[in-house]
DNA sequence: CGCGGGTAGCTTCCAAGGAAGCTATATTGT
DNA sequence: ACAATATAGCTTCCTTGGAAGCTACCCGCG
């Protein structure tokens, strides 16, 4: 992307943080070598992601407080989710948590190995499997959830409830609309 | 993450667009489960994650036209935007671009592969290198960025100015809010 | 009854980055 | 001047996920 999106990564050595705000910098750069172009829509797209992101290695420390990876945390939260007897069918976890059935199958290996989930076969439909919490899955997804909402509750803190409120409005509004009309650009080259 | 957020992840066969609204629904079901929690900041939190992880599926189809992903758009727009004569160091990419090095030598390989830079010593530190568009580079570019500025125009085009501008403001007091004084969540388990 | 399409999960292969360490070179302190 | 340290870029290995295809199985229809 050109994005000014995408701000942190997550490890690594990558950049310091920018003084005055990378995403205005950038604009600025643009303005000069493509003054043709408006490039307003990157202040807010732009932020948008480096937001996103930003806040997404937040969470991602306290998922490996508990030696879980985004993937894995997903995956247990949809079964704790699911209540007692904290299962579900590899499809279902997949379609809850957005990835393909082969990273599902991937994701789910690395909890059974941990002793977090158990795979069985299903009862009625021989093609089936079941992916259940073990007890120490359960206790480790109450306890790492909630500490997630504790952190997520410390980052929302930095706006005033009425901040809050608007953005998750603005939010809502723009997703809506986009899966509504929300044809791709189809425009070719 | 528990997220709600983790919207679409790209191609597969992930799941169906939910019928009231994905995050409200994750919601209920905590709310059933653990009500001794307050998971009111999904609301927000969840919903930028989504709606990000959404934008950027749209911009990455305008990438694809051009034959670049996201990771070599990035580069290129970075040489471009840093004027005439369009060179950087792999050092300055990689900090631009959010990535480490280890990354950005691979990006660099490939855009390299493809014609699209050049690698050469530099003149004064002979540990250096310098990244240059081609001709073939600056033109890809050009065109590609330009599309993606009629895509990004086409996304934000959805809210209305006032929304877009209330957006942004409130984007931006959230992520300095954040890198003000932001410590991590320092808590132990 | 048994054939054929659809479905579920898994496997294999590939793409892209991060982490850590290597090498060559620059810089700094004494 | 020269040893110690820092820096730039690269390389290697590992992790994670997507894409596509495989196998087993279900179910409906002739």
């Amino acid at each position: 992307m050109e994005h000014p999106e995408h701000p942190d990564r997550r490890g690594g050595h990558p950049a310091p943080v920018d003084p005055v705000d990378h995403v205005a910098q950038i604009q600025a750069e643009w303005q000069r070598e493509r003054p043709d172009l408006d490039v307003s829509p990157q202040a807010v797209i732009g932020r948008l992601h480096r937001l996103a992101d930003r806040l997404t290695a937040e969470l991602t420390l306290v998922y490996q407080r508990y030696g879980l990876g985004e993937g894995e945390f997903d995956v247990l939260a949809a079964l704790r989710r699911a209540g007692a007897p904290y299962e579900r069918a590899p499809g279902e976890l997949a379609a809850h948590t957005m990835v393909t059935t082969g990273a599902m199958t991937k994701r789910i290996d690395r909890l059974e190995r941990a002793g977090l989930v158990t795979r069985r076969p299903a009862e009625d439909d021989r093609r089936g499997r079941v992916v259940a919490l073990t007890d120490a899955g359960r206790r480790l997804i109450d306890e790492a959830f909630t500490a997630h909402m504790r952190n997520e509750h410390r980052l929302l803190a930095h706006l005033a409830p009425e901040e809050a409120a608007a953005l998750q409005t603005l939010l809502t509004a723009w997703q809506t609309r986009l899966d509504g009309t929300g044809q791709p650009d189809r425009r070719a080259g």
